[in-house]
DNA sequence: TGTACATCAGTGAACGCGCGTTCACTGATGTAC
DNA sequence: TGTACATCAGTGAACGCGCGTTCACTGATGTAC
């Protein structure tokens, strides 16, 4: 019946919160990277985050909105990192094979992350995917210009996000280090390339340059979770 | 105590056995098409199938057991089917174009089995899975003869598995009919051919005809189950 | 053909445990004055 | 600075149900003679 004495407060207890729900994810993508959600037991997560059950549940809705949270981070995570690669990048060609590159370079930092991302495959395929549209515009803007060359777009998109799927698959299912990554990288590449018409030799210089210039250098830890 | 009276009987109600069996199969090809074994309890596969939940662990040793007896035996379907259509081929860019025609010919024919092989992909990037077999003997004749060029054996490999996975995921995921299969599939095959050297206009030509034999008649129906 | 019998598949109630979810309580963090 | 208080996050025991698995029994199918 008192009225508040005192004000809402908002956020007080933000880094005590923030501190809980950082190890839950962190657990939760150790645990997602081997196996399916509904696989995973709370009591594995929660006990391999170092809190307790109910916590969990302060924090996400059930253990789908969790899996669904850890992996719609992932995939910002990884979108924001291809348009940091391809900014600038005015080529199609280019901007196509270093697209592709940034997800093989992703890959190789964050093995975990990379499994989860593979996991949820399913609607890759789908056109309207996020990750599907700078595929998309860049492959229309490489037709447009004659840059490229594809019977259609819709095509030409499911051939370069196929490749990219099965890359990606390819080095971290059989775990390659970071120079058998590279090497593969630039002989899928080139074979994507020439797909798309550019000749022969131009492919594989382009493919090598990117796997190169994306792969071999130092890898900066490619910044997942709080992008 | 007393010594057998009659003989051991072999099979003797195996025509009944097969029944319940085949109505298990049967239950659990539709309902696997739809997720994955650990979210499909027991309760809902012998209910389908309408037989008593005891009769399914006469048959199978666990749920695992059954997802993957099912999901071998569209893998053995499908493996026939390539070879069948196979037979006779010589030139290995037409084998391996009409390999990946025969999976999208089988999603077609069975959309629900085409669906549980795409769940299980995750070993497709596997250089030894059986079905990749037959793909790697057709690459590496065909780069021994220069009917096709890649950068490397295992570069050329990972490309058509990746290819075909993601024109089986098109098909099947987008629902497209026979026509517009027939179309995307003519189109990928394009790039694919392009993509291993290939000149464009024999690899449309190619690309085509083999969709052409293999989507446009009418369709027998793939022998699924019991080849 | 008929009757007794052996074997095997089917049945579904019952069991029990794993696991998702809840909730009353504790503790921590900040505000009011 | 200190004390009382309000709010919110954390805690973990308890709950209960869903679901995988078992098992004693019934019924069906074939053999023996």
């Amino acid at each position: 019946m008192s009225e508040p004495v005192t004000q809402p407060m908002v956020n007080r207890q933000a880094p005590r919160r923030e501190k809980t729900r950082l190890a839950l994810v962190a657990a939760g993508r150790e645990l997602l990277a081997e196996r399916a959600i509904d696989s995973i037991p709370v009591d594995d997560i929660v006990d391999r985050a170092g809190v307790a059950k109910g916590s969990f549940f302060n924090h996400f809705k059930d253990k789908d909105a969790f899996a669904g949270a850890i992996a719609a981070d992932i995939r910002a995570t990884l979108e924001s990192e291809v348009a940091r690669v391809n900014a600038g990048i005015e080529d199609p060609a280019r901007r196509v094979v270093r697209g592709v590159g940034s997800f093989v370079r992703f890959a190789l930092a964050d093995a975990q992350a990379a499994r989860i991302l593979m996991r949820g495959h399913g609607g890759a395929a789908a056109a309207d995917h996020p990750l599907n549209a700078g595929v998309r515009s860049d492959i229309a803007r490489g037709l447009a210009e004659g840059r490229l060359s594809a019977p259609t777009l819709n095509a030409g998109v499911l051939y370069v996000v196929g490749l990219c799927q099965v890359l990606l698959a390819g080095v971290v299912l059989q775990g390659l280090d970071r120079d058998q990554a590279g090497r593969l990288t630039a002989e899928v590449l080139t074979l994507l390339l020439t797909g798309l018409g550019l000749p022969a030799d131009q492919a594989a210089a382009l493919a090598t340059l990117t796997a190169a210039e994306l792969l071999d250098d130092t890898l900066p830890q490619a910044s997942v979770g709080q992008a």
